[in-house]
DNA sequence: TCATTGTGCAACCTCCTGGTTGCATGTAGT
DNA sequence: ACTACATGCAACCAGGAGGTTGCACAATGA
């Protein structure tokens, strides 16, 4: 997940999705200086990686940001600082004992 | 710096360096499948993405975790998150009335 | 001084990622 | 039925990421 995120142009596109509403693959691609399938690509990183979601409506396939699938990372990275903040209190009392 | 924590081998890094003591590069080497030279690479991908910080003692370079560097990108998911929540909210908002 | 240890540097290799193009397919609209 | 649009799929390509090997060099310890 850290690696899907890890990348401009997904980013962007999360960045856009963010808006809350429902975008097509061609709605996102555009202004992009990137082919359609490129998004197309992309799209499918941050959907197997559970930030995004799919839907097929009619000919076109619209995507949205999936809500509170990025707590998870930060909960993640909360926890590993505050195991970070821990342990280095840890050692600053050992030191200075 | 998403892209520098989207690799299981950093990660594992971090992890380790997590104890808040410093450590060598050799002694990070040891016990994971890996070359020193592939684990010299990863930490500076890491050090450049500000996350550990190096400093260089007699014929070893000893490497620690960087404490509240990893909060920057948490705060940044935060906010992100923040933003989602309140354009669906929004979108509620006005889908109901 | 000499062997050992911890690094750094450079060259090289492989494979995956990001990207493109071309074509096929399904859906909408007229 | 025919055209236009949105997408999916497959093949292909270039470049960079991850990894290894070999060698050179500084610091340590006997």
């Amino acid at each position: 997940m850290f690696a899907a995120l890890g990348c401009v142009t997904r980013l962007e596109l999360v960045s856009r999705l963010g808006d809350g509403s429902e975008h097509s693959i061609t709605d996102l691609a555009d202004g992009l200086p990137l082919t359609r399938q490129a998004i197309t690509k992309h799209l499918r990183v941050l959907h197997h990686a559970g930030l995004v979601d799919s839907r097929r409506v009619g000919r076109e396939s619209r995507f949205t940001i999936r809500p509170g699938s990025i707590t998870h990372a930060r909960d993640y990275l909360t926890r590993i600082s505050e195991q970070w903040d821990a342990a280095i209190a840890r050692l600053r009392t050992v030191v200075e004992s």
